[in-house]
DNA sequence: ACAAAAGTGTTGAGAGTACACCCATGC
DNA sequence: GCATGGGTGTACTCTCAACACTTTTGT
């Protein structure tokens, strides 16, 4: 079979967007202006361009979505079963991110009604295999965590290390004790001291600063 | 833009086959019959049909290329860069696979002339950007190794623990304390005793099978 | 002075690591 | 009886988990 004669199936990326906001572990989720599954909500996503590679169709719905910089961006798994799209042959490569809700605005496209936070305790009912694509990215984003210093990506660049815990918190569902926290954490020795946080009423804590490139392996818990 | 009109890249699936031969983690490379790359060596691989699912088309290939029962498959990564394959946009979807090299013949298609097992530590030039997903592979397969059981499928169904023994030290081309290793294989209670092997000129070993299926996260090293 | 969150050490249990000799069989 | 791998135990270190009180600030 030749290159050009080849009937070749469409290429997406979607991207499943996690943040924290409102102590809760939120995903982004965006309701379909057109069919198929119009008026259902669903992972963004789109199309990849001929003329783009695939990280950069992800930043660019990422873009056209959220508006923020400073994302975790990582290619999370390709879905390519038969029948996943009703138009007709659909391959997706699946992106998660993570990003910081302090500066971000949710925007609106033509394919777009309506893009909102969801609690990932919480989901509506999602158009195409999404479901089964956000578990997937729900349970590499915990291994993440585990393993290496993504949660620093939902923290501005100084934070205290209560912060953090409370991150951790949030994504596993469960309490850590504050003393080995804080003893693993800063036994990576991943961490800066930057002066202390001011205008809080009690004791104003450390605040710190990531050394090393988010996301490196490092074993953190 | 809509779903017809839209100019689709190219899918294709790669799959980096490695098994152990001669104390020695080979890996199944193909010497290229057409353009481009003609004559060169490569993952082997193939398009991806329009009525077949990305695994299938993995195994579809893999069973192309060798005949093999019995294997472990799992998706790697997908590359899609921009001019990774001169003939136009090829996206790839990668794929690794373990086999058990005593029940397998390699074949020979169309699109390739020759089929060889290559030491890991000895490769020649690739094609595309196969060199970048071989040393992918090798990262993820090590990784396997360390927290799952995938080990095993390299290995007949009954085997002894040296036989496991050896295919990590190959691996991960290190020694292990031969003491430290059974202790912590045998304390992941995953093992079920199956008599002793005959026919070796010293004593004789015990033999075991494995009791959960291969590939299970299970923490083993 | 009180509310609120920050910060801090010790102990016990379990896992990992280093290390050397006897055992069962075939020839 | 000897060559060949098979099989076994102990002591030390290090990491992880459990646990409660004092400190510093703003109001």
């Amino acid at each position: 079979m030749s290159f050009e004669d080849y009937p070749k199936p469409a290429v997406t990326v979607d991207i499943v967007i996690f943040t924290i906001k409102d102590n809760d572990l939120k995903v982004l989720l965006v309701k379909r202006g057109i069919e198929p599954f119009k008026g259902m909500w669903a992972i963004p996503g789109g199309f990849v361009r001929i003329n783009e590679s695939l990280e950069d169709a992800a930043r660019r719905e990422l873009r056209e979505e959220t508006g923020v910089k400073d994302v975790y961006l990582e290619q999370l798994y390709t879905f390519g079963d038969l029948g996943r799209d009703p138009r007709g042959r659909v391959i997706t490569v699946a992106y998660f991110a993570l990003v910081n809700s302090e500066n971000l605005k949710l925007k609106a496209t033509t394919d777009v009604k309506e893009a909102k936070w969801f609690s990932v305790r919480k989901l509506p009912p999602l158009a195409f295999d999404h479901e089964k694509i956000l578990k997937y990215a729900l349970k590499r984003l915990r291994w993440k965590f585990e393993y290496t210093t993504v949660a620093f990506s939902l923290l501005p660049k100084k934070f205290t290390l209560s912060e953090l815990q409370r991150i951790y918190e949030i994504v596993f569902n469960k309490k850590f004790d504050k003393r080995n926290f804080r003893k693993k954490i800063l036994s990576l020795n991943i961490l800066k001291k930057e002066g202390k946080k001011r205008n809080v009423s009690h004791r104003p804590p450390q605040l710190y600063s990531l050394k090393k490139k988010i996301g490196e392996i490092v074993e953190i818990l």
